[in-house]
RNA sequence: GCUCGGAUGGUGGAAUUGGUAGACACGUUGGACUUAAAAUCCAAUGACCAUUGCGGUCGUGCGGGUUCAAGUCCCGCUCCGAGUACCA
C-alpha cells in the first residue's frame, strides 16, 4: 500500500476547501484564540521556501488549539499596495492593481497547496476600495483628535475648540507642534476661519506642515524614518536628502510613553522590545536657558546632566538652528555662512559617514552661564543634531565625550567638575558614580541626588525646568506615489478640509502613466478627474473646479504602513460596511494571541500598529490597548548560493578542486542545475544563458564539474530561488511542513539545505507504513500492548509541551522516535494509531486526514479532541543509573525506583564492577541522588 | 562604539531545576536484497590510543573559578550574526 501524497494532499484540499472546514465565527460559548500572521506583500516572484516558514507555525499552533477545544480565528490577506508593483508599473505601463491581482493569484495558490488552515473567507486586501475605506476613516478620526496629556487619551478636537472660544490656548496641556504663539479667547473669536484651522492643525493627531522629511529622488517619494536604512531607502538602496516638504505627519510622539510603558506587558522577544525602547528614546533631565550677551535672544538647551552644568565651557548650536543668523557678529558672519552652506550641502549619508571628522565655527556672540554668569563663548557644529532636543547644547567637556573632543580640537577649556577623577585624556562620563565638585552648590553630591538638586535649583531661578525627551518623531504619512491611499482630504485656499465619512471611500483615479507630472506633482496630478463637489459630494472632473463648491482633492497618498496598522481587527468583521468591525466581533476576538512574523518589522510595522490601536482604544472604538499579546519572530531562510569559477578574462570555467581563488572570478549558478553532490548539469547551464554555450570546461578527474556554494540572504538576484511548489510536487506539502519545522529552533536564521529532507520524507512513509501492510490498511481494534501506551504517551507528553514552547523542531524528533519504536513492536492498535493519528494532524495534516477516514471516521481529523496525556502509563519501577566516579560516567546499573539512598549506596558498592573501578580504593564520599544519579568520590 | 543574540561531531541540530554530552535526521562506510541500479532493510559512525575481548585518554569557541558533578552557574576574553548610529 504506497503512501500517495499528491493524491491525498488534493483530496483533502479540496475537501476543506469544499466543506469550508476552517471557517469560524465568533461563538460566546467557545474560548477564542487568534493567531495571525503577518500578511504578505504579494511580490512578483511567488512565495520561496522562506515565507512559509512562520506560517507553518502558526498553522500547527492554530490546528494545535482547534483540537483543544478552542474557537480559532486564523485568517489571511495581503498588504496589497506598495512601492514593486507601482515600480513596475512605471517600466510597463501596466496597472498596479492587475499586477497585484495576478501575483495574489499566484501567492494564493502556492499558499493553497501547502494546506494551511486559514479561514479564507475573512481575506482582507489593504488595497481593496471596502478596506481602504476604513483606513481613510481611521485617518479622519485622527484628524478630528487632539491629544490631552493629563487624561494621557486622545479627544474630539471640539472639546479643544470649546477651550479656545473660553479661555484661548491658557492652560492646557496637550500634545502640539512646538512653538504656538499665545492667544485668548477673544483672540480667537476674531480669527479667520482660515487661521482658525491653522492653529488647530497645530493641535490634532494626524497634521499638515512643513517637515523636514526623507526625500528619495531615485523613487521621487518621500520616506518614513523607519524606511531609511544608513541614509538610504530600505527598498532599493537609493540614496535619501533631507528636504522641506509639506506633508501630512501623525503625531505619533504624543504616545510615547505609552508606547514605551505598555512594552512591559507584551510577550515579545526582548531584542524587539529592546529595539523599540530605543527607537522611542527616552531620556529625563532638564530644560535650562542661556541667556545671550547683548541680545534678547535666549538660547534652550536639553540636558541629561544639569548636573555638570558648571562644566560648561562653550555652546553648540546645530548649524541650521534658527538664532544663528540674529547672534552671530559681523567678524563671524563670513565663516559661519560658509559653514552653514556646506553643512547643508552634505547629504545625509555624508554627514553620517564623517562622523570622525571634527568641525564647528565660532559665532563671535557669547552666552551668560546661567548661574555664575559668566560669558560663555556660542559655536555651531553639526554633531549637534536640529531635530533632537532644541538643536542646541550646553556643551560639558569633562563630562560627554564629544563635547571633549570638540573641545580638544578647537582648544577649548576642559573645566574638571568631578572629584577624583582625570579628564585629561577623555571625559568622565559615568552618571552614577560621580561625585560632583568645583560647583557651588552641587560640591559633594552624587549621581541621582546632584541631578535632583540642579533641576531645583534651576526651577527656583526660573532659569530651566524638569524634562523628558523622547527620540521618537512624528511619523511622515504622505507618500508622493500612485499605488497607496488616496487621502480624504480637499483644499479650500489651501486649508485643508476632510470628505465625509459617509461619503467614503474616495477611490484611487486612473491616471495614464504612473509618473510625477512635470511640474513635480505627485502621480495623481496627473488624473483628468480627481476634483471633490461638495455640493454633490462626489469626485468630478478637474475642469469643474470652482473654489466655491469644487475643489482640489490631496494628491499625495498614504504610505504602506497605513494599512497594515489596523489590519488585525479587520480580520474580525472583514464585511462589514458600517463599522471597522462589529462592537461583538471586536469585544469576543479582542486582540492577536500569537503573532508570527520578522523581527525587521520592529520599529515600523511593530509600532504603529501599537499607536492606531492605542488611538482608537482612546475613542472607544475597540477593547484593548495593545493589538498584539504575544509575538515570535521566525528566523529568515538564507539560500545557498551555487558558484562556478571563471579563469579571469577567459570564458573557461573551472571545477571547484582546481580552482585557484585568485585567479578566478565566482559566477553565480542557478541553484536549480546543480545536484545534491554540488555536480552542475554542464548542459543545462550552456543552455541557460547564451555567453555560456562556447565555454570550456576544466572538471573533476571523473567527469564531474562542482561547483562552491556560500550562504546568502535568498534572492532572486542570487539565483538561490528555491520554491516550495518543486518540494511540494515532489515530496508533499507534509513533508515541506514537517522539514521546515525540523531544520532547527523557528527563531534562528538558517541556510536552506534539501539535503536533510528525504529523512523527513522517510519519516511519512514510515507513519503510513505503521497503518498499513502488504495487503492494506491493517489498524485493528483490539487493546494495544503496555509497551505499545507507554510509547504513544511519552509521545503526547513531550508533543504537547514543545508545541506549547513554540519548539517544533524536537516534537518532529519526538514523532520519529515514537514511529520507529511502534514499528519495531509491530503496533497495529488503534487504541495508539488512532490518538497518534491526532497528534501528528497539527504538523501533517493531509496524512492525518486520510489516517483518520480509514480509521473509520466520517467527520475532519481537525476537531478530534486532543489526547490525554495520562501519567500512569509511564510509571517506571527501575531506573538505569548512570554510575560516575569522580564525575564520570562508567557504567550504568539497573535499580529500582523503590529503594531508598542508602540501599542504592549498599547495592552499588558491593556491585563488582565498582570494586574494579576502585581497583582497592576507599572512596571518600558517595552521592547517591535517588532517580537520577550516583557519584562516587575519591 | 552601543544593544541584543549566538558558538556543541563531517552537516542541521538535541540535552528538564547543574546529574549518562552528541537524541533525531542528513552524510559517510560496510553488509543484505538485485543480473544491475534505484528503492528498501540491517550494522557502524565525536577524536585519539589500545585491540584477542575488556578498556583508556581527550572532548560543548578560549582562559580561569564555584561544585561530589558544569554545554548549563560566576569572572575575564576571542570570534560570528542581527539591530542601531553623533540623541546632548
Amino acid at each position: 500500500m504506497q503512501y500517495n501524497f499528491n493524491e491525498i494532499e488534493a483530496k483533502w484540499q479540496k475537501k476543506w476547501a469544499d466543506e469550508k472546514t476552517f471557517q469560524v465565527n465568533s461563538n460566546q460559548g467557545k474560548k477564542k484564540f487568534y493567531g495571525l500572521d503577518m500578511f504578505p506583500y504579494p511580490s512578483g516572484a511567488g512565495l520561496h521556501v522562506g515565507h512559509p516558514l512562520g506560517y507553518i507555525a502558526s498553522d500547527i499552533v492554530a490546528r494545535y488549539k482547534r483540537h483543544l477545544g478552542y474557537n480559532v480565528l486564523h485568517p489571511q490577506g495581503y498588504d496589497s499596495f506598495g512601492l514593486p508593483a507601482e515600480q513596475y508599473a512605471i517600466q510597463t505601463g501596466q496597472h498596479p492593481a492587475k499586477t497585484t491581482q495576478a501575483n495574489i493569484q499566484r501567492y494564493r495558490k502556492q499558499l493553497d497547496q501547502i494546506g494551511f488552515s486559514f479561514d479564507w473567507s475573512r481575506e482582507v486586501r489593504t488595497s481593496n476600495p471596502d478596506y481602504y475605506k476604513w483606513t481613510q476613516w481611521i485617518f479622519t478620526q485622527l484628524f478630528n483628535s487632539y491629544y490631552c496629556n493629563k487624561t494621557d487619551k486622545a479627544k474630539p478636537i471640539q472639546l479643544l475648540i470649546n477651550h479656545f472660544e473660553e479661555q484661548g490656548n491658557d492652560g492646557l496641556d496637550v500634545a502640539s507642534d512646538e512653538v504656538i504663539a499665545p492667544f485668548n479667547a477673544t483672540d480667537w473669536k476674531e480669527f479667520s476661519a482660515a487661521k482658525k484651522e491653522e492653529i488647530l492643525l497645530q493641535y490634532r493627531l494626524t497634521y499638515l506642515a512643513e517637515t523636514e522629511v526623507n526625500w528619495c529622488p531615485a523613487l521621487g517619494t518621500v520616506l518614513a524614518n523607519d524606511e531609511v536604512i544608513n541614509g538610504r531607502s530600505e527598498r532599493g538602496g537609493y540614496p535619501v536628502q533631507k528636504k522641506k516638504m509639506k506633508q501630512w505627519s501623525m503625531r505619533i510622539s504624543a504616545y510615547a510613553e505609552r508606547l514605551l510603558k505598555d512594552l512591559n506587558q507584551l510577550d515579545w522577544s526582548d531584542s524587539i522590545k529592546e529595539a523599540q525602547r530605543n527607537w522611542i528614546g527616552k531620556s529625563e533631565g532638564a530644560s535650562v536657558k542661556f541667556k545671550v550677551q547683548n541680545h534678547a535672544a535666549n538660547i534652550e538647551v536639553f540636558t541629561t546632566r544639569p548636573d555638570t552644568i558648571f562644566g560648561v565651557s562653550f555652546m553648540t548650536l546645530a548649524p541650521e538652528h534658527d538664532l544663528v543668523n540674529q547672534i552671530t557678529t559681523p567678524e563671524q558672519k563670513q565663516s559661519v555662512e560658509a559653514y552653514i552652506k556646506a553643512a547643508s550641502l552634505k547629504s545625509e549619508r555624508d554627514r553620517m559617514a564623517d562622523v570622525k571628522t571634527i568641525s564647528g565655527v565660532f559665532t563671535g556672540a557669547y552666552a551668560a552661564h546661567p548661574f555664575t554668569k559668566q560669558p560663555i563663548p556660542i559655536w555651531i557644529g553639526d554633531y549637534v543634531l536640529a531635530g533632537y532636543g532644541t538643536g542646541a547644547v550646553m556643551a560639558v567637556p569633562c563630562g560627554d565625550q564629544r563635547d571633549f573632543d570638540f573641545a580638544k580640537h578647537f582648544n577649548l577649556p576642559i573645566p574638571n567638575v568631578f572629584e577624583g577623577v582625570d579628564v585629561a585624556n577623555e571625559a568622565y562620563t559615568d552618571k552614577e558614580n560621580a561625585i560632583i565638585t568645583n560647583s557651588n552648590f552641587l560640591n559633594g553630591l552624587q549621581g541621582k541626588k546632584a541631578i535632583e538638586e540642579a533641576i531645583l535649583a534651576l526651577e527656583d531661578e526660573k532659569i530651566g525646568k524638569r524634562q523628558t525627551n523622547f527620540r521618537l518623531r512624528d511619523a511622515v504619512f504622505s507618500r508622493q506615489r500612485y499605488w497607496g491611499e488616496p487621502f480624504p482630504v480637499y483644499y479650500v485656499n489651501g486649508t485643508p478640509k476632510l470628505i465625509k465619512e459617509k461619503h467614503l471611500p474616495l477611490v484611487l483615479p486612473e491616471i495614464d502613466e504612473y509618473l510625477p507630472t512635470e511640474d513635480g506633482a505627485p502621480p495623481l496630478g496627473r488624473a483628468k478627474n480627481w476634483a471633490w463637489d461638495t455640493k454633490n459630494n462626489q469626485v468630478v472632473e478637474n475642469t469643474k473646479i470652482d473654489h466655491i463648491n469644487v475643489f482640489p482633492l490631496e494628491l499625495n497618498t498614504m504610505p504602506g504602513w497605513a494599512g497594515s496598522s489596523w489590519y488585525m481587527f479587520r480580520y474580525m468583521d472583514p464585511q462589514n460596511q458600517e463599522q471597522i468591525a462589529s462592537q461583538e466581533a471586536l469585544n469576543y476576538w479582542e486582540n492577536v494571541d500569537l503573532y508570527i512574523g520578522g523581527s525587521e518589522h520592529a520599529t515600523g510595522h511593530l509600532l504603529y500598529a501599537r499607536f492606531w490601536t492605542k488611538f482608537l482604544n482612546d475613542l472607544g472604538v475597540i477593547p484593548v490597548e495593545e493589538p498584539f499579546k504575544k509575538m515570535i519572530n521566525q528566523g529568515m531562510i538564507l539560500g545557498e548560493s551555487a558558484f562556478a569559477y571563471r579563469l579571469k578574462d577567459t570564458n573557461t570555467l573551472v571545477t571547484k578542486s582546481k580552482a585557484k581563488m585568485d585567479e578566478v572570478d565566482p559566477i553565480h549558478v542557478d541553484v536549480s542545475m546543480v545536484n545534491l553532490s554540488n555536480e552542475l548539469d554542464i548542459d543545462a547551464f550552456k543552455k541557460w544563458r547564451t555567453e555560456f554555450s562556447t565555454a570550456d570546461f576544466v572538471t573533476e578527474e571523473n567527469g564531474s564539474f562542482v561547483v562552491g556554494r556560500e550562504v546568502e540572504k535568498m534572492s532572486k538576484s542570487k539565483y538561490n530561488v528555491v520554491n516550495p511548489d518543486d518540494i511540494c510536487e515532489t515530496y508533499g506539502a507534509d513533508t515541506l511542513r514537517m522539514y521546515e519545522m525540523f531544520l532547527g529552533p523557528i527563531e534562528q536564521a538558517k541556510p536552506w539545505n534539501t539535503a536533510g529532507i528525504t529523512g523527513v520524507h522517510n519519516f511519512l512513509r514510515k507513519l503510513w507504513k505503521l497503518y498499513h501492510d502488504k495487503e492494506g490498511f491493517s489498524v485493528i481494534d483490539q487493546p494495544a500492548s503496555k509497551e505499545a501506551l507507554k510509547i504513544l504517551h511519552k509521545t503526547i507528553k513531550k508533543v504537547t509541551e514543545d508545541i506549547e514552547n513554540f519548539s517544533f523542531n524536537t516534537s518532529i524528533s519526538t514523532f520519529m522516535i515514537a514511529v520507529n519504536e511502534l514499528s519495531k513492536i509491530d503496533c497495529n492498535a488503534k487504541e495508539v494509531l488512532n490518538p497518534l493519528a491526532i497528534l501528528i494532524s497539527p504538523f501533517a495534516p493531509h496524512i492525518a486526514e486520510e489516517l483518520w477516514q480509514k480509521m473509520g471516521h466520517h467527520v475532519s481529523i481537525s476537531t478530534a479532541p486532543y489526547p490525554k496525556y495520562e501519567e500512569k502509563f509511564l510509571v517506571e519501577d527501575t531506573k538505569t543509573y548512570p554510575i560516575s566516579f569522580n564525575g564520570k560516567m562508567r557504567f550504568t546499573l539497573d535499580l529500582s525506583l523503590s529503594l531508598s539512598k542508602e540501599e542504592i549506596e549498599e547495592l552499588v558498592m558491593n556491585d563488582e564492577k565498582t570494586k574494579n573501578q576502585l581497583a582497592g580504593r576507599t572512596p571518600k564520599k558517595v552521592i547517591v541522588v535517588p532517580g537520577k544519579i550516583v557519584n562516587i568520590v575519591g
